[in-house]
DNA sequence: TGCATTTACTAAACAGTGTTTATTATATTT
DNA sequence: AAATATAATAAACACTGTTTAGTAAATGCA
């Protein structure tokens, strides 16, 4: 019985060629413009096929959700090289901003938007944001078993550098940095100014 | 002529009544729900009524925006008489992160949400922004000038301060919080005390 | 192979949304 | 009292996410 087999694949390759249709239409015209019959448009199907592949439109910007976190993994991922872990942990920072400065989209899906939390709440755990926060964790140790850094609750200091970058980000992505009343590229300059300052702030 | 001034008077008493359905419908079911055929239906008026006073859904909403911004004003100048600039700077920002706490729809239309910041680009500047911007930036000159903390550009600084309490209440209020995996006020407890340890390593 | 059944798909409808237009009723001016 | 200006609305437009009922094709079994 092969044929069960290849309905299961082609089952896959229908949710892909969805997911591939929204992802483009998201990154290109924003999460609101992407509605179900222009995917359906699209992807020349009715709209309600759509709903014979997913449960609904969250459940698409879910699976987008997690490839994105999937495509920040691998930016981080990047600095797995550097020995030094403060160092280690300003370069992280740095890549974080830079994703989430060039990939307004998606940073917004992945940290600001409600939608895919709504999905989590039904499923299990957060697991894309485990596994980030998961190395934000291990290279603090890192830190502060060497006393690189301040010494402080591990929890305590993570948060405390993962809300700072998206404070960065996440105002600047909703366009508040506006109050500073600089050019683009100026403002873009303040947040890794800013950045700098906050890490020499946590060094001892 | 004393028609064209109840006239005038009677447009802006139509106009706070608008503001004030919309308003309790915000904080009572949120920016979604508060549909303008649900304002409509509570002031009992036709929902093309509400196109005579307001330019869109969007106008309404900045006015909220607007108001949400005086109520936090009033909460952060509370502080005024704290002579000690550092002590006012952390108080300041405990008042702001439980602000936030306590008011997460106002908090997300003022700081998160797109479309109060799209009224702003067709107007003129981000007055109450620039209010509340402006508080934070007396103070750390303050503290800079008396040495306080530690020597950096103000602005950079001010972004640093700012970034950090938003990321922190940010991320609560849009549910990225759940990382940590606590009951909510043990939650609610990190963030403060993550805030406290960010005063200090900014301490000279 | 022929028939029954399951699977895949879709047209149409439902219940909403923000917004505009044409029309009516009321109030003011002349 | 008639003409004009103002205020309010019913109905429509163009969308949205989602569901239902019905059709056509593929598969399982005799």
């Amino acid at each position: 019985m092969a044929i069960k087999e290849r309905k299961e694949r082609e089952k896959q390759e229908m949710r892909n060629l969805i997911i591939e249709s929204a992802t483009r239409m998201f990154l290109k015209q924003g999460y609101d413009k992407t509605s179900i019959r222009n995917i359906a448009d699209d992807i020349e199907y009715s709209p309600a096929t759509i709903y014979l592949y997913f449960k609904d439109k969250d459940e698409i910007f879910y699976v987008i959700h997690e490839n994105a976190f999937d495509i920040l993994d691998q930016h981080l991922r990047q600095h797995d090289g550097i020995a030094d872990p403060v160092e280690r942990l300003d370069a992280i920072g740095r890549t974080y901003i830079r994703f989430g400065l060039e990939n307004p989209d998606y940073y917004d899906l992945m940290f600001i938007m409600r939608a895919p939390m709504e999905q989590i709440k039904n499923e299990e755990k957060w697991k894309a944001g485990e596994c980030a926060f998961g190395y934000l964790l291990t290279t603090l140790s890192e830190c502060l078993e060497q006393k690189k850094i301040r010494p402080a609750d591990l929890h305590v200091t993570a948060i405390q550098v993962w809300s700072y970058v998206h404070g960065l980000v996440s105002l600047y992505v909703r366009e508040r940095m506006c109050i500073l009343m600089l050019p683009d590229d100026a403002t873009r300059e303040v947040l890794y100014s800013s950045f700098a300052l906050f890490i020499s702030n946590l060094k001892t």
